[in-house]
DNA sequence: TACTAAATTTAGGCGCGCTTAACTTTTTAG
DNA sequence: CTAAAAAGTTAAGCGCGCCTAAATTTAGTA
């Protein structure tokens, strides 16, 4: 009648701390105690203990003073998490009228609560999106999820290459607007036309705009945040 | 920038308590803790602590081994969930195909978890509906709620009137999937063409359909958990 | 190598919401 | 009117997830 509900039932804060971790984890290495306590917005103690009872639960190993990393049962809720977030955040913006700067905590609540169930119809009603407003790859329902092709933060982009942006972190939503207000949108092209050193801005043409919004400089820390794939160009 | 949030953020259990205290005040009088326990699948000892946190934060009065009723504040938090719960069943089952039969499990979790905003934006892409699929009144953002025209379950509407299906308890699938298999929905007209003593069944005519299935005989609990409004007819 | 700084873990404690067991109050029935 | 039953409350305790303060381990550097 229902092999339906979440399967062993995760807490709130358990489904918060493996996708935490799982993010970690993506960003290279185990995941560090005062890095999953800063993600989380919890103090360093409370991460040992969670992290204590996560491993007795076999959802990750624990290497004391080492780090943290999922196991096969961990990293399959992890994504879990991860495929409902992405599948709210599109559904929400593309149904109900969201901007792409305000799903994220909409997102984060709901994830939790929604049955496997409701987000398949969702996934369903949106044609099984592959990525998310944001451009983060949605995993599959069975927790696949797309290898990211080389993507390079702009910053590292070289000054002369054509590029195009892919993904932009779900996180900060004044960072969405000031960009949106750029015209700085997932799948735009541009071509990188200078940089200045000791963290200053970076110049950018958008490829396809009117001469008014054409050249853009995007300053260091939103350059850092802008992952983007290199179309051709030169190298540094 | 965001007026948004749940003002004063109650726990989930507390929104559970508010809106299954105001649940049963509806049916008369204070609520009883044993009935609070009752619905809410708790031992009574922790209807009595929660009770105490609750009357403490202003939400309910307490006489003690009397009952229990909401306050202003308590009313306005639990009419807030009725409309959460509510539209949440609308929008399950008008956008992503749900039946009226499974959408109360999944609008229990939700309420707890979206936001104020999404509840408006959902309501507004329904057009703001005044009920939800089991016939039961929406309160409005501000808390007003209709009051229920003199409405009677099945089993007191007597034999020889004419009466229309109104409202059903969104709270058992399989009563609501059977009813749907006898043709039985909200606002379907039928006559009272007869009725068994001893808890026996109670006949009735359904209003234009066809020949084979016009005439349904309803068994006693069913009976009790459909309420209706007579339209016309014979007094008991 | 030894000492300090940073990261982590252990210890002790708290609030919430739940439990069972024991006690009190209210209701009901003879 | 009183005794038994039913309903409610108090007492004691548990697990979760959080905290701060005090060890402890690791890493960095003179």
């Amino acid at each position: 009648m229902s092999a339906d509900r979440k399967s062993p039932g995760y807490s709130r804060s358990t489904e918060d701390y493996l996708k935490a971790i799982y993010e970690l984890e993506s960003e290279g290495g185990p995941a560090q105690t005062s890095a999953i306590a800063d993600a989380l917005g919890v103090a360093p103690p409370s991460v040992s203990g969670m992290v204590k009872r996560l491993s007795e639960s076999g959802l990750l190993e624990h290497a004391p003073y080492r780090g943290v990393q999922l196991t096969r049962a961990g990293r399959r809720t992890a994504l879990k998490m991860v495929r409902r977030h992405r599948i709210l955040e599109t559904y929400l913006t593309t149904k109900l009228g969201y901007d792409w700067d305000s799903v994220h905590d909409e997102a984060e609540r709901m994830e939790h609560a929604v049955s496997d169930g409701l987000i398949e119809r969702m996934a369903m009603a949106l044609g099984y999106p592959r990525h998310d407003p944001h451009g983060a790859p949605i995993p599959t329902k069975d927790g696949e999820i797309d290898e990211q092709e080389a993507l390079v933060p702009l910053i590292d982009v070289p000054v002369g290459s054509m590029a195009e942006l892919r993904m932009v972190s779900d996180r900060d939503p004044e960072l969405l607007r000031f960009m949106a207000s750029l015209g700085l949108r997932v799948g735009v092209a541009f071509e990188v036309i200078g940089r200045q050193p000791f963290k200053g801005p970076t110049a950018i043409r958008l490829a396809g705009q009117h001469a008014k919004e054409r050249d853009q400089v995007i300053g260091h820390e939103l350059a850092e945040n802008l992952s983007c794939v290199v179309l051709e160009g030169a190298v540094g």
